[in-house]
DNA sequence: GCGAAAGGTAAAGCAAGCTTTACTTTTGTG
DNA sequence: CACAAAAGTAAAGCTTGCTTTACCTTTCGC
């Protein structure tokens, strides 16, 4: 799953550490799922896009398949 | 996480049976999703928006808190 | 009211998401 | 270069998503 996160939390001039706080998960999380090491739940892409003001598809795209 | 999945599983004339097999998942899963017990992954999130032509944000609404 | 289809539920087990701790590497600014 | 901040990585452990098997209840057309 490719994501928009990087380019959208450099927007904001944010670490990886500032978000993980805002988002309330720790920073490793942030990490793996910025590289794409596994998908966020559900209800945490919900509050990644809404942190950003964008839609959910947005900030992800799911490798066709 | 609220949903809106029977609503549109039941316009398209869908049993959960049905709708478990498009998304390539089990009934109880689909079973279970309907009914709140747990979320759905982003990639069946996506899956689920995509086969009804919508947005996630039209299928899915995260209770407020 | 019968039978079949649909829906609901449960337990056990595997896979994925997330945590904490801790260490290494990269980046960037003086 | 030097130092600090940021980013990357890893292991162990807990929680959640999903599977299979299996059984019970509800709905609905005949």
């Amino acid at each position: 799953m490719n994501n928009r996160i990087p380019e959208l939390r450099r927007q904001q001039g944010w670490s990886q550490a500032h978000l993980a706080a805002c988002l309330k998960v720790s920073r490793q999380t942030v990490n793996a799922i910025e590289r794409g090491r596994y998908d966020p739940s559900l209800p945490l892409a919900f509050s990644i896009a809404r942190l950003f003001g964008v839609a959910i598809e947005d900030v992800f795209q799911p490798d066709p398949e």
